[in-house]
Formats: C-alpha cells, sequence, structure tokens
DNA sequence: GCTCCTTACGTCTCCCGTAAGAATC
DNA sequence: GATTCTTACGGGAGACGTAAGGAGC
C-alpha cells in the first residue's frame, strides 16, 4: 500500500516519498477534541478545574488525557494530589499545538465570515504603558465599528511579546523597539519621550534634566528584563557614566507611581504615560535634555497571511496608537 | 457564562476579552477529521477519488463534506458531473488549513519521537535543476542516517517555492538567489556557474563564449517564470543589448537537453547540472566570460520552531548540496 | 475528611458502509 | 450506460456522565 499523498499529484509538484510506503491512516487518528482538552488542562494545572471549565466531567477528562499519552507514546503529566504537571514532553506538546490550535480557529473564523463582515478572535499584545494608554479606546471602537470581532487583549514585555509573536500566540503586538529585524514585519508607530517623575514638591529645579541628574538618587524602576530599565541604564552609562542607585524594583507602572507618591523615589515612564496616570498634583513631571526616548513599534507575526478581522482592528490600533501617543 | 479562556490566567498574562462572553463550545466541534477528508476531496478534486484514496466509502464522505459547509455556512464546492470544484470560500479554506494540518502532524511527530531519534516528515522544495543534482545522494543519507524520516521532495520553480515556504507548505527549501529578503532565513549554499549547452561539432569555438555570441542563434529555453531565463535575458541585455532568439521554451532541462541533443539548438544550464547530465559524448559544454552565475540559498519558512527532523535534515541538505555544486 | 486523579459501566452520538436514487455526458 | 454526487438505513466505535475506588495532605 501506497501513502495517501503518494497516490495524486498536485499540478506543478512531483513528489518523492522515501522510505518507500506508509500508510497514512496509522497516524491520521489525532483528533481536535483531546488537543484541546489537553491545553486546557496544560494551562489549567488540574483535571478538576478543567472539569469546571470545560463542564465536562472530570473522569472523561482523565481518559481523554491518558488516550493522547498513549496516541504519543510519552507520559505528558506528572500526576500529584497538587493536580497535573507537565513533563518536558508535555511542553513541548503545548508549545507546538496551541498556536496552530488558535490559528485553526481563527481560519475557519475567517472562513465563516466570507464575504461578509470580519468575524473572529483577535489577540493583541501590548506593552502595559501602552496598553493603559490606548485599551480603552481601541476596545470602544473595536465594539463598535467590528462587533463580530472577540478582542484578546494580553500585557507583556517587549521580551516576551516577541516570543508569542514567533509562537504565533498573538496576532499583532505593539512592542518597543529598535526594530531589531527578527523576522518579522514592523513598522514605526511613534516616539515616546521618555520623562522623569518625582513626587509634588521633591523633584528637581523646574526645567528639563539631564541623566547625569539622577546619580545617586533613589530610583523606582522596573526590573531588568524590562525594556524601559535597559534604555535609562545604557543612557545613564553613555551619556554620564554614571551608575543608576535603583530604590525598587517594581513592573508596574501604577506601583512605580503609588511608590513615588509616597516619597521614595523617581521614577521615569513614557510622557504619554505620565500625561494620563501622573497629572493629577501629586507629581512633578521633567523632561530629559538631551531627550530620551524609545520607539514604539507595530510588530506581525511572520508569515501566515492575517484574517480580515486582524487587519481592521491593527489599522485601528495603528490610528489610536499614533493618536495617543503623539 | 463566561468564556473558558477568560476564566483562566496564565502566569504573566492579563487578559481583557471583549465583547464580554462568550462560550467557546460553540464554535468549538471541528475536528480534524472533517478538514482531513475536506482538503484531500479539494486537492484531487472528486469525491470518488479522494474516496478510492482515503479508503472511505464516497457516500461517507459527501456528508462530511456537506456537514463542513453546513458548519462554515458557505458553500465551499461546485458539483458537477466532473466533480467538486472548490468555490472561493473553499479556496480560502484549502489554503489557510492545509498548512496547518501538515503542521499539527509535525508537531504530533515531534512529540512522539522525543527523546528518541527524529521522525516525521519533512518536505523539501527544490528548484528542478538543484533536485536533479542532489535528490539522489540527500534520499540515500536520510534514509541511512534517518530511517524514521519521511522524505517528500518536492520541484518547483522558485516563485512557486517561495509561496509554499510563506505558507509554510514546505519545511526547508533550495532556491536561486539573490536572496530578496522576504522575511525568510537564507543562507548561500554555493554559486552555480551558468554554461551554455551545444551537440556535439554544433557549439562554438573551444574555450569561453561570451553572451553576445549568443545573439541570433536558435536557442531552447525555459519559460519566463524561470529564474534561469531571467538571469540570461538581463546579462544578455545589459552586457552587450542584444536581444535572443528563443527556438523553444522547454521548462524541463531534461528535455532540453534531448533538442539540443537533437540540434536544435543551444541551451544554458547550471554547470553542476550539465556536468551531470550532459557528460556523454552528445555535448560540448562552454563557459562564459564574463562568468555567468546564480546563487544557489537555502531558505526556512518563517517563524515556527523546526522539528528536530527537520534540522537534522536540512543539515545533511546542505552538506550534500555545498559538495555536489562545489 | 478533603481534594486530587482513576476505574467501571450504561447510554448516546456520530461516522462508516451498503444499497438505492438522480443528474449529466 | 457510464460517471458523478446524494439520500436512506443499520451497525459499531468512541465519548460522555454517574458511581465507586485509591492516594496524599
Amino acid at each position: 500500500m501506497v501513502s495517501a499523498r503518494h497516490m495524486y499529484c498536485l499540478p506543478g509538484r512531483c513528489e518523492i516519498i522515501m522510505p518507500a510506503c506508509r500508510v497514512y491512516q496509522d497516524c491520521m487518528d489525532m483528533e481536535l477534541h483531546r488537543l484541546r482538552t489537553f491545553v486546557a488542562v496544560a494551562e489549567i494545572g488540574s483535571l478538576s478545574g478543567a472539569s469546571d471549565v470545560l463542564r465536562i466531567a472530570q473522569p472523561a477528562l482523565s481518559r481523554q488525557i491518558r488516550l493522547l499519552e498513549e496516541e504519543v507514546g510519552q507520559q505528558l503529566f506528572t500526576r500529584s494530589h497538587a493536580g497535573m504537571r507537565l513533563t518536558p514532553a508535555g511542553g513541548e506538546l503545548l508549545g507546538r499545538v496551541s498556536g496552530l490550535l488558535r490559528q485553526l480557529e481563527q481560519s475557519l473564523d475567517e472562513v465563516r465570515s466570507f464575504a461578509q463582515d470580519p468575524a473572529g478572535e483577535v489577540t493583541i499584545a501590548m506593552v502595559p504603558t501602552v496598553c493603559a494608554v490606548v485599551a480603552e479606546a481601541l476596545v470602544r471602537r473595536v465594539a463598535r465599528e467590528l462587533p463580530q470581532v472577540r478582542l484578546r487583549l494580553i500585557e507583556g514585555y517587549t521580551s516576551h511579546i516577541l516570543d508569542w509573536l514567533h509562537q504565533r500566540e498573538v496576532d499583532m503586538a505593539v512592542i518597543y523597539g529598535p526594530a531589531i529585524d527578527l523576522h518579522l514585519r514592523a513598522r514605526i508607530l511613534a516616539t515616546d519621550e521618555l520623562v522623569l517623575i518625582a513626587a509634588a514638591g521633591q523633584g528637581p529645579a523646574p526645567g528639563p534634566v539631564a541623566v547625569a541628574d539622577l546619580a545617586e538618587k533613589p530610583l523606582i524602576l522596573p526590573g531588568s528584563q524590562h525594556g524601559l530599565r535597559l534604555v535609562i541604564e545604557k543612557a545613564a552609562e553613555e551619556r554620564s557614566g554614571i551608575r543608576l542607585t535603583i530604590a525598587v524594583e517594581a513592573g508596574a507602572f501604577a506601583t512605580s507611581l503609588e511608590l513615588v507618591a509616597a516619597g521614595l523615589g523617581w521614577t521615569v515612564l513614557p510622557g504619554s504615560t505620565a500625561a494620563r496616570f501622573a497629572a493629577d498634583g501629586r507629581f512633578e513631571i521633567r523632561p530629559f535634555a538631551p531627550r530620551l526616548s524609545r520607539q514604539v513599534v507595530l510588530a506581525e507575526p511572520p508569515g501566515q497571511p492575517a484574517t480580515r478581522a486582524i487587519e481592521r482592528v491593527t489599522a485601528i490600533l495603528s490610528e489610536e496608537t499614533e493618536r495617543l501617543l503623539r
């Protein structure tokens, strides 16, 4: 018996298959059903929890997982009283299939809405500061202009978002540049100027400040995986050779602002974020001279044709980001 | 009821879903089963043909297709006495899902062979001239060194192969450069020198020939979609301003060689191809001066992590191509 | 005792295959 | 009449749900 693919030929394609024969049916019995329950169980971390979410009896899930493990010939979870933990093989499977399942659902949504208004789910990742500024307007416009589209917004740091883009876990992302070419299509949406934020009455004299002025002052900055931190450290190093004093590491800018307001130190944020969340009387805002800035970049995942829903949401996202970040 | 994804949260992800509620089960009933039969029917073009290939009774396929059409709410085929022809919506679906199904199978193969020898299917596209030279050695080494790997070789022209790469229909490709960056990772494997081939006794005087010497002579060259043709025409234009006389357009180089042997004209081929297929007494081979050459490029599809099987086959492919093309 | 996951069994859905029907060349 | 796709019906595989069992805190 010859493999299925060997028996027919698309025009323009000549196929040679080695080793000779192979029956496709043998390994074609995997169904989405089983993979979907796997992904849910893996992400939730327990059968009972997944049972609640999926509204399927827990023994049925147990059986599906066991059958999946038999089908791939690998143990995918370690069971314990604490739930289900992925084995390395299970992690490999999750990483590979979850993005594919998402794309499959999207493809079906795209065909379902063929010749109609765009429909389906669109997942967008943004860095927290941009998300905080843009999310409301984006959600509002998508709800009004694309009622058939479900929007998922995910916050994350640029480094994580890049991983998600490459694994196709997200459909579009707003991250901070420079737009390093990782074989992604990217477009610069805005250049976000960074500003110094201090509690009212505790800032430097009005007017621009130099990076050197930060020396020895207690600062509240995000951790080193955060792009903002790198920009500031690099500027401090290059411009004045000073070393920064990090009083507190706070990843969430809202927390940083609270700490600044409490007088624990200064922080640095994009001007658009400051204008929106630090505009009340509690803070003093100072620009840098020379300017400190970051590129705000719109990045697409590699390859695959986007759905119309993604294209439309992207257009709205670009407009709103450019508008709100000036 | 709240959507499934809304109810659990991966660490580091904060999700906002709009519009509010959505029951995932509603549209999650699609199964691979149905999509696989769709792809087979679409590629084969008839239910009866697919019935033979898939070894499933034809009425069962008919029913699956009807159910799929109901599930996506679109007519996917036009039926006729001549078989099943894809509608535009059907074409959209095929283009989107066939690559995804292939990746899904690959992912499962990768996990099945976790911590073992690489296994699964690897699809490689090559331009015909390279395929003719490299295929045998590649197939031999893969069969010996990677017995668990099924190799699919597909011949095509560079322009088609680029489409396949972007749709992820192939896992790796050897094409002709220049390695235009279409957001593909690409590596130059060799530079293939082009040579003039004439029937024995009908060539120009021994020694290098100039492109200008081709003027007015009847040539047997592939069609204009073929990269080789473009290279030659461009050289003729730039180097001497002459216009070529195309006696016959023949895409397959084996055919071209037969026509040359029959005395119908000259042709131009990569030196590696000529050395292998025109080395008998029937032909005379002449280099060009200055040289005419093309880059031979290894290109990967965008994104997605390759399987170990793909990596291993790629390594062999690179070695053999570099060796055989010098 | 509580919370996990697992095993066992009855019911139901879905898909397949066979057989017969309708349309086009 | 040949080929094509479609409709109708009976049997079987698989998945769910309920109920009961075992292990770790």
